[in-house]
DNA sequence: CATGAATGAGGGTTCATTCAT
DNA sequence: AATGAATGAACCCTCATTCAT
């Protein structure tokens, strides 16, 4: 930026971004405190010495272990949320195996970070009311809008398209997670085409089985 | 037992039986109390009351808490090898949507009991390594069990059996373990039915696995 | 007691005895740790350890500190209570000097144990509301009670017998608390002869009761 | 002083007075979060928020936390000392029921801000040996004036005038603090007569008691 | 002189486990 | 074997105080 001198630029607000920054710093280091130790091992103590800060500076930016905790959880489920919403902006593709596909991406996607983690979050864990409503929350979205796609959609047979739509849903969810888990076979790809597959198929089948060919 | 006074025959409950029956009766309050508790809320002491017992002697059991907890799950285990050994005892179906349909019961019966119990055991305790070897062994066959069965049948188009068997057995577990969770609908019948589909389209539609020619 | 063996004479309820020894033990150290300490700095800490205990064995005696706080300040109130019911039981006097001796022995006997103890538990301490109420209701029915007594004697002249009673019961009991602590003479016949001196005074030097006739 | 420059003048606000000013504002805060609070949840970040200053502010007009107490305590005395001087200057009453006015008058006057503070001033708060001396020094200084003027009046019979004086000053201070923490009667004229007439009536029982008419 | 992030000793409390009886 | 009082490490969290900016 020629011309404006250095002591003139706009600060970066630097309380606030310093702050900013050291409660992700927490948070990063509380995500690997948790995935090395679990929840209950995963001591407060021991995040603060993770994230480089004394016990009482950690107090500072949250306000007890669950904050951090939720604050971790809330995340994960945010970037599901934007991932659907920016999915939806794009426009969501005309034909399902590509709808499936987004769907399968998006899952992997959110998974992509640590899949301890995201089981020390949602499992693990005492889940606040309000933490399990919100995922209850993003969940229930997902499935809407799956089966107003799906009841939009004339050549899908789907008698109960809120059953179906969770059938998809999670099915991706669930399996994704136990693919990271398991890891049945190395090659991601793969494992992606057929779940694909698999999930289309659920599709297909009722089709099939109800609209027999002319 | 003729001759012998009542009084003096061996009596029906020796040391070990004895010994097996509190074990019993604190493996039932263990379930009970992580059930109505969670895991780290569950204590010792807690257990040890809903036993009727004192603390002291629940030690003289079980050496700590993680015993119980692994006694508990291996317990489940157990069931489950159980009922799938007795299947193939009874003879596996020949045809797939009878044995899906087996997969699919023997999961159903599996979580029947409590699935906060099955929770708590598999997702929310700290899982010694021991346990978790365990429960990748029972998977394992499982998927073993069945990547055989897809390669002995011909009419099934499965180029990686074990990964097919991986996406059946797994699906399976899943779905019936977040079935119970989320409720999608409150007719088991229904579920069972769509997830038998499920696992059926799997194996491909167009197989003949499903459409034996006449 | 001859004839009754040692092993077949009632057991002094052992369990409940011991630990009623415990409990005891522990309020004891807690009142020493309190007058020597004060209420923040007597940690529940220092009131294990000068009890002989762990601090785990403190916290199965007693839910918290404040309980502990509790305890021994309803014990200084039902000592109180009991000393009034007693009074009254064995028949109050017949004139007012000398219920007013009563009254002022009492206050005399209730401080006698420690005066900074009953400073740190009525003042210093925070008084959960449940014992805030005992100790009005006590302060109540003693007002009450002197109220009656003044209105029962036409002798005595009082417009507004509670709020004389007030005086005469206030008074007493913080001049003796402030007596303690100011020691303004090292005789305590003095003060107390002094204190009912006043007190009768409260009640009209004219009136009969004082200057009876003869 | 004419010669310097306007700009080179001491400013009117010098260093110190600013300094005064907000070692006032401090105080006053303090008096504020104290009564809000008590002394043990009273912090010190409360009282800088409380006083819209820094932490590290605080910390550059008080060494401590004590100090602030301490400070706040002292003022309330120095107040009292105050009072008690400027009685004497104005030229204290001839008659005792005048004197004892002027002292009940003193005593509710200093209590009138906030009975509160003077709870967490006098009671709640660990009182360091320098306050609690200052304490007692004014009080003396009270008895000791009090005793004086008891010794120079003939008509008065006090054999310990000290004695007799501690307890027209620890009445009224007791009996006031007292009056406000219970509000036997919602008048306070009614109270601060009903008071004065005790405490005159105890110069009167000695002098009626001691001094038959004769 | 102001700021407020950082510090860390110390507090109350829990709970798995031991051991004398 | 049974008992349950006793133990104490470890946990979460607070708050007076410091110090780099």
């Amino acid at each position: 930026m020629p011309g404006i001198p250095k002591p003139l630029r706009p600060r970066k607000t630097p309380r606030q971004q310093r702050s900013a920054a050291t409660r992700e710093q927490i948070l990063r280091a509380a995500a690997h405190v948790f995935v090395e130790h679990g929840y209950a091992a995963g001591t407060t103590n021991r995040i603060a010495e993770a994230a480089g800060l004394s016990i009482g500076s950690l107090y500072q930016y949250f306000p007890n272990k669950d904050a951090i905790l939720v604050q971790l959880a809330q995340r994960h489920l945010a970037e599901g949320r934007q991932a659907l919403t920016a999915a939806i902006e794009r426009g969501l593709p005309a034909t399902w195996p590509e709808r499936i596909t987004v769907l399968v991406d998006a899952a992997l996607h959110a998974h992509s970070g640590d899949p301890r983690l995201h089981q020390v979050l949602f499992e693990e864990s005492p889940r606040p009311p309000a933490l399990l409503a919100d995922l209850r929350a993003l969940q229930n979205t997902m499935v809407d809008l799956v089966a107003d796609l799906l009841r939009e959609d004339p050549a899908v047979d789907a008698p109960d398209p809120r059953l179906t739509a969770w059938f998809l849903v999670a099915t991706t969810e669930s399996l994704v997670h136990r693919y990271l888990a398991d890891r049945p076979t190395s090659d991601v790809a793969v494992f992606r085409q057929q779940l694909i597959a698999v999930l289309t198929g659920m599709l297909g089948t009722h089709s099939a089985a109800t609209q027999p060919p002319g």
